[in-house]
DNA sequence: AAATTCTTCCAAAGCGCTTTGAATTTTCTT
DNA sequence: AAGAAAATTCAAAGCGCTTTGGAAGAATTT
């Protein structure tokens, strides 16, 4: 069923039928609610394609999501994250449209979105030091938004991030009061902007407190339960160990916490984990009382957020690109106590 | 620049051009070569909208993203999943679009996708027992391929799944072997289909050994770390507690160990553990010897095969449906053990 | 009752591409 | 070298929608 054919069937040119499902005013209420009778009766969809053509909009959101390193890892974040963006692209007519980027892949994957007309626009991922994609995506004057910010990028931007380097040295801040003075830091990689904030924000804690910076204590990596586990278990074999660790992700945590219980320590008791929770739908952290002591911030409602920042940008390209600076959460678990 | 920029800047109709870039054979090689090359330098994309208006193919995959019960939950393995799937579909010229479904507005959805021409088929995920997608797809002639399967629809069409009931009654053959007898389930939904197939190979694994079935070592549930560690807890507090639990995904084998180490128990020693692993890229099952013993297939493979299955299928409509039952490989790992 | 203003509706053009059918040029036959 | 065949190229129609610029009819004013 399509314009015409349901504009033949009413017995009205496709102009107002076109009109009347458009809410334009210059069609009768009567008119209006017949079309609209007839339209929902018929199943008629108009074709995504020939209204974009027309209007020249998309009504189409790209993520572009990149596959991290050799590994080809999928963050972990991104099926809650899309989960809270999708529910605001749906309730305001867009789709969502995906790309998977190898390393290399990304600026051509951009420059095609925008050239093919496939998008009205982007959801930045995982932004780095010096992201060259915003930059990029400025020249080609495609709207977007980023999840995070990066460093080192002078121009304005609109971006959605959590306060990391607040929230590291909060979680440090934490685990000195306890009395912990060797705080192991499990990081994501440092040329993420976010995982450079937070191992400010722990170097930060740190120094307030008079306390040194131990290399050996400091770990940069993908963030898997393997790497958790395996760094856990080489900086508890150290003359001096840790009593306590910091983690980026959950799953790295209960890495750290499967070393732990294999030296046969007890997590909480002997040894201490502070962890970011991005509160994700499959991963909760315990019930009522959390597993992990951690500082929370919610990715889905960060998706949805964005989604409506990004929203909000496409329909008013000219206004002053938002920012938005969230405060995570510090919730007391199960995983920490007193320095021993 | 749109095609008929730059059919006027090669002194060329716009049917030759479009036909150069096409591989059409109605136009000559010089003339194809200066077209390409000019094309290139002016990087000339044809929108994705006009081409498919006129041709009548959308050139992308839908994927609706169920948020399964009440907790509204993302299944983990979605991520690696559409990066399997995403590989293809960019070699293909194929986009991929995302919908994610409440549990009410699924119908809707597809109904809209085919109606709007968003998209040239759909990958079906998480099938249910009696899958009302199956039967609905193919009467509004929207191409599909299934990841999983159906029991009960009795027609035809195109499907990939793991044998789940084979796995299961592997695993369980393998933990009775090891002289367990009292071995705890803890299954996802059971009007999940892959669910069904796990539970029916874990009843036949014992019924062959004339070990009767528990109902209280059964759990049918949301597939969480929290819900694994709940129902070990319990279990585990039984009179005649299970020494070793089959769990239908890491997540919640990682909730069942976390249960067993707080009661002072030894995975593999005092418990075993046996889980399905889907070789996420997050969540990868220890190094060189598995942590856990598991039946293991990686779904982002499946996402790759999926894909081409629903290419070819596109490509060919009359072809008979593939049908695609891959085995699942029995990995041993530190998580099994004798029964004490 | 004629002139004017609103309302309500419509025909046709245009979005950027593909493709049909025809026209032109080149190459091959004889 | 003329006629036929093959190789190139093109103009125009069409995909399904929106939107501009009118037109026709109804309501209002003089």
């Amino acid at each position: 069923m399509n314009l015409k054919q349901l504009s033949d069937l009413l017995g009205l040119s496709q102009t107002t039928v076109s009109r009347a499902l458009n809410g334009y005013p210059e069609v009768s209420e009567a008119t209006r609610q017949k079309v609209q009778k007839a339209a929902h009766e018929h199943g008629y969809h108009p074709s995504t394609r020939a209204k974009g053509l027309a209007t020249g909009q998309a009504l189409a959101i790209g993520h572009v999501i990149p596959m991290y390193g050799k590994s080809e890892m999928v963050n972990p974040i991104f099926g809650d994250f899309i989960a809270g963006a999708g529910e605001i692209y749906s309730q305001n007519g867009y789709e969502m449209l995906l790309s998977v980027a190898r390393d290399q892949t990304e600026e051509a994957i951009y420059r095609g979105l925008k050239a093919r007309h496939s998008v009205d626009g982007v959801i930045v991922h995982g932004p780095q030091m010096d992201d060259p994609r915003i930059p990029l995506l400025q020249e080609i004057g495609l709207p977007f938004v980023v999840h995070g910010r990066a460093s080192n990028v002078t121009s304005d931007y609109a971006w959605l991030d959590v306060n990391n380097k607040r929230a590291f040295e909060r979680a440090t801040a934490l685990l000195c009061d306890l009395g912990h003075r060797r705080i192991a830091l499990l990081n994501g990689f440092e040329h993420m902007d976010f995982a450079h904030r937070r191992r400010d924000g722990y170097v930060t804690a740190l120094a307030e407190r008079g306390l040194s910076v131990d290399p050996a204590l400091m770990r940069s990596d993908e963030m898997t339960e393997d790497m958790g586990y395996a760094a856990a278990q080489q900086m508890l074999a150290l003359g001096t160990p840790p009593t306590a660790f910091l983690t980026a992700l959950m799953i790295t945590a209960m890495g750290v916490r499967r070393a732990i219980e294999e030296a046969g320590l007890k997590m909480g008791r002997d040894v201490s984990i502070v962890t970011h929770d991005d509160a994700l739908s499959y991963l909760q952290n315990g019930g009522d009382v959390p597993i992990y002591t951690a500082t929370r911030s919610s990715v889905r409602h960060a998706g949805k957020q964005l989604a409506q920042m990004l929203i909000d940008q496409i329909r008013d390209p000219d206004a002053r690109p938002e920012h938005c600076l969230l405060e995570a959460e510090l919730v007391m678990g199960q995983s920490t106590g007193p320095a021993t």
